[in-house]
DNA sequence: TTTT
DNA sequence: TTTT
């Protein structure tokens, strides 16, 4: 009922491989991917372009973890946001390990791209644009009370530029 | 039902002035503060130290409009999470005019921190670190189905740092 | 030299029509975009599937501006980070204005995603995967002192997930 | 030189105990920390306020490890923005594990919050106030061309909200 | 109108 | 003025 701190990971990047979607006992889907986010830089010894990927571990819960298995393949182009989760397991000789994860769940957000995904299925693919709509649905829940504009008047329609930007002393 | 994009504003800042809430029709509350961000460096010509402070429009809906409303004051050290807004409005000349708003509800968050704030009202000022747990609590409805552990044993307790860190090469 | 604050603001969107760039005395370029988020929602009362596009202004500094004149288009689907800067100017009648903005320099980021852009200048439209490496190329400065690998191993490579999978109890 | 992709993580929690802070070949700073981000939420079955705390593994590279170093504390409440990276180690008995670490480079961001540190060293604990600044420094290489304004009028400066709000038709 |  |  009460939280302090702020735990929040911000990923775009793409996915490794086809998403992996197992049920809890309660009917909860959970997907697991990775996804990869690269970064380059130039070398300041050699002046070369230096290039690194850096892997993660996604773990969807929820409504976004049968969209994520619905609609990410290998390839796929995302964006998440979600929070940092240390797991501690066994591993088969007993020792304690930790797997850190980035947890998606309704706190979380994912947004499919643009990405040319490589399904492992193209066959039964769907159209693109079908996703985002889909995976978005989840933030539903997140802003019941929020004040959206239910009016015919637009309160947060684009200014009008044309004549406006003359007077803009830039 | 659906989202196709996103539209996050993160601020850590000092409140100008003393929370301003009013109730909507329907006994929600929305609470109004200014909030100021101050950056500085070093200018690349005369050397000297540059500040600059930006000043926010934050309104808060909902349950953290209350929270908001009785824990902040002129002074406080707050972190946010919110939301671009624009509203169009009409000045008394009848022209429009745009109010760019970082709105903060149910999808976003707040975090009273440290600051020491000078209340208007500092005999009724409740105990600082009783305010972040109060905070925090408009998160709950977020993540109802997250995976958060019941189970006795605490997968994402603190790691045995101790023992732990002589594997760790660093 | 030194910060109080923190000022981020992360959008996800469509450009609303092609950058205009424009160049400083001293040489910097700045390009201005118009940005739409949309979100939606189910509406409580009826049920109804409600959408709301945002606007947003975004400016882009320096090499980002040189970036985004060359590779955004109408259309274009953009990661962009930034700071809110709010300006004051007059219009006709001598009266102060404020306009809002999202400012995009070297403590920003931009990232151009798969979206199909519907180019005015299609025919010299580069292939789009070229873009975002141009794009990136910005925040090189950001990191010079970064701890990048350039041991012969690479410490965040990959893990083998197809061995190292065995042993995670999921 | 470019970059395809966004790896962010923010972080605002309390600091597990003194920072831990050692030197490159190079000379260059390196300075590790645990962070605890804590979280509750009511139990949806047992209508109990659960609560958890996740614990981060932190690393400060560069100018940003000096100024931890020295002013960070067991129990200071901090802001930190950085990347998650992920080390490949090998452990006593030769095999591979996987450390997840938040980089804090000059790509990223600490801010020293008004937490009342539990200094192991009290004694010697600087004036909290003179952290922030300090702690800030590190950003200025970020953002050497960004349109800062050195006209004597202040563009962002805030607007008379006091004759202005009259206007505003909430 | 905040804060350092 | 974008996008789905």
């Amino acid at each position: 009922m009460a939280s302090r701190g702020v735990n929040k990971v911000i990923l775009l990047g793409n996915v490794g491989g086809d998403p992996e979607t197992r049920y809890l006992p309660n009917g909860n889907a959970v997907t697991n991917i990775t996804l990869a986010t690269s970064d380059s830089w130039k070398d300041k010894q050699t002046g070369q372009v230096q290039e690194r990927t850096e892997w993660h571990r996604v773990v969807f819960f929820g409504k976004l973890a049968e969209i994520a298995g619905e609609y990410l393949k290998k390839g796929s182009q995302v964006y998440v946001e979600g929070r940092l989760q240390t797991r501690k397991w066994q591993d088969q000789s007993g020792q304690d390990r930790y797997t850190t994860e980035i947890v998606v769940d309704m706190g979380g957000t994912m947004q499919l791209l643009g990405g040319r995904a490589t399904g492992a299925h193209p066959e039964e693919s769907a159209p693109r644009q079908a996703a985002p709509r889909a995976a978005a649905s989840v933030r539903e829940p997140q802003a019941p009370s929020a004040p959206r504009p239910t009016q015919p008047a637009q309160p947060s329609a684009m200014p009008d530029y044309d004549s406006f930007d003359d007077d803009i002393p830039f």
